[in-house]
DNA sequence: TAAGGTACTGTCATGAAGGTAAGTACCTCA
DNA sequence: TGAGGTACTTACCTTCATGACAGTACCTTA
């Protein structure tokens, strides 16, 4: 694998085939199908959400992983963290705009694959 | 297709959440969402393609990777194999009807991705 | 006094994902 | 004669992602 000098993007990076190898969609395009990433995306869709909420809906994630998963997304600008100074503390999660465009396009591949999930796993082949 | 219990299914099976950990959903959208398989599902959906060329355009994956996911991917329904015993061998891999629904969803998000990531990587918050 | 809830962070360990490289079998081209 | 192309499989090894768990700080309730 070599670290090449950036050449420049086409607007469809794909039309000749898939980018390039160590290019940002793929580094964007790791983080937004990443296990939980997609979970938490789809999560937040449904509204600001607070850590504990979360923590149960993404059933199955670790206090670690959903940490360190939103923070990459927040990183990324998908989602916002909203800490309110009161005791308890509350936070809040929710989708930034550029998140809630990226999740208008998730959604629709999350129900199709919900949809046909059992097909699929219980099929042999087909 | 469809679960025959008199309870339709709702349109949107994660309304009140995200599903089930370990439930048929979760393990068919590892998949499809995995590094290589949304790569080599895209590439495909430009049409049949060779394992040479397969590898040449999932710039990157190594030749176990290629194999183990067009395998999961076939074994999903995603993607046909169709092996001429010719010699040289000749392979073609397509996607199945299932794979080109599940593409058709896939597209949109990578082009998304594609456009934005610059913008995404580049920005430290915002 | 202690347990429990909120929202985290950090450390450690392991298991799985993935890379490297070699092998297989056959043919073609130089 | 041997290098190279096609389409893989297998073994080995490393690294990274993840999970388990403990700790922090503050308040409330029992």
């Amino acid at each position: 694998m070599k670290v090449s000098t950036s050449a420049k993007v086409p607007a469809f990076p794909f039309a000749d085939g898939i980018f390039p190898a160590g290019c940002p969609s793929r580094t964007v395009l790791d983080h937004v199908t990443s296990k939980w990433g997609v979970l938490l995306l789809v999560a937040l869709s449904e509204g600001p959400q607070r850590w504990s909420e979360l923590r149960r809906r993404a059933e199955g994630i670790s206090e670690k992983m959903l940490a360190q998963t939103l923070k990459t997304l927040e990183a990324d600008g998908f989602v916002s963290r909203d800490a309110q100074p009161v005791i308890p503390p509350r936070v809040d999660y929710s989708l930034t705009g550029r998140g809630e465009e990226l999740s208008a396009l998730l959604l629709p591949l999350v129900a199709w694959v919900a949809e046909h999930a059992e097909a699929i796993v219980s099929r042999p082949a087909s």
